[in-house]
DNA sequence: TCAAAAGTGTTGATATTACACCCATGC
DNA sequence: GCATGGGTGTAATATCAACACTTTTGA
């Protein structure tokens, strides 16, 4: 491994650089997707990898991981929150990198993803069914997908994957592909309810061959103000 | 701020120092306390911090938080996570420094800390008593202590603060602390006994002026085996 | 009229809470 | 003999899991 020297005046030793890798998770249907793009240059070109890349110098870690999103992908005003740190000394085959992976909760349905201008391509591709990654992405991605799995049920943060308005059969299907169950649905509907965290809209759902299902959609506002009370999410 | 630039041969952009920190708890009796150091050199000499510094360039992440450990306090050989990554861009006032911040956990009663060479001082400090700390040192302990409280209860890293051998009512003291609750003492026992991951010991404690009671040990090994066929620890 | 998904309650089993007294030991 | 913490069980309540049929709609 070559090792990069770059003394700085307060540090007599050379320091590791720093980017940040972004696994965005998107639902697709009954399927859990992640965002993936192909890398343009050397090492690993051509290979898929996770969104990312350097930090700058005045750039906090969340703008730099929104900033890159956004111009490798064109995703905007998402979930995103901090994964894990991964400083392995040779997970760079270049030089040393340490890089700040987050993940972040998307409505496929409002994301029409675009290939950017500095990655060759990115596209959504099923979790179960994944290309090999270029760097230590493997291992960024299953620490994320186990993260997803054992947040999303003491936070209600799966409501980021759906659009605005949803039904329940959507919000269950939701659960079971996340966390690979088969949940019942009169206990679902019953436990999710007596949270009284979902506003009953005076909606049904539309261009449906089958009977219309109530649309119901997320009370952030009640769950913050429950939230400062002690009230536990838990599905 | 002082910008520092440091331009390396594979990326246009300065880019930021590294360092870990890390948050080391211990438990003395009823009181969960935290080891600070006082800071030696500027910016806030004399104030007391995290013990920490920068991540060498051919080390990892963890390896870099146990070294500084060793260095600053003696402590070696413990439970240790990684925390999260501190980014703000003007956290530092010299320049742009990212820290990775662990937190640990110790057995007070095995751990005598040393003031080692190269801080001036190193000492326990109760968490309900903090002085004021150095750079966003206050904003990472915080966190680390929500972290500690909430993991506490679904993973069994609580004996990590314990002796090998305790009581039961060690055991309860020690999840009262943290969670800052009372618990019932004959439910406690019936949960914890009920999980089958304690061995009840042939010993009794020694030098009470009150009945002895009972020494258990965790049962690490059984607890990896179960995990892994699905249970789950829970307080 | 058929297919497809929506919607709805009850019951038995299990887990949780609340609660008080006797025991062993050292001083 | 008294102060200190160790150790134990039961009953009421709340929660969870299992389970099947009727309704609505569009094709």
């Amino acid at each position: 491994m070559l090792i990069t020297n770059c003394y700085m005046p307060y540090n007599d030793y050379p320091h590791p650089a720093l980017t940040v890798d972004c696994v965005v998770f998107g639902l697709d249907e009954g399927d859990l997707k992640v965002m993936l793009i192909q890398r343009k240059l050397s090492p690993f070109k051509g290979e898929w990898a996770l969104p990312g890349g350097f930090v700058r110098i005045s750039e906090s870690l969340e703008e730099a991981a929104r900033r890159e999103l956004q111009e490798e992908t064109g995703i905007e005003q998402v979930f995103l929150e901090q994964l894990y740190t991964f400083g392995a000394v040779d997970r760079d085959p270049r030089y040393r990198v340490v890089t700040v992976a987050y993940y972040a909760l998307v409505n496929l349905a409002d994301h029409q993803i675009r290939a950017a201008t500095d990655a060759s391509k990115a596209a959504w591709c099923s979790v179960s069914n994944l290309p090999p990654l270029a760097f230590d992405h493997e291992q960024i991605l299953a620490m994320a997908l186990a993260r997803l799995k054992g947040k999303v049920r003491y936070e209600p943060i799966g409501f980021e994957l759906l659009p605005q308005k949803f039904t329940l059969s959507q919000l269950q299907k939701l659960y079971e592909t996340i966390l690979g169950t088969v949940l019942d649905k009169r206990n679902f509907r019953k436990k999710i309810l007596k949270m009284d965290l979902l506003i009953e809209l005076p909606e049904m759902q539309t261009d449906v061959s089958h009977r219309a299902a109530r649309l119901y959609q997320f009370d952030a506002a009640k769950y913050q103000k429950l939230k400062t009370q002690g009230f536990n999410f838990e599905l």
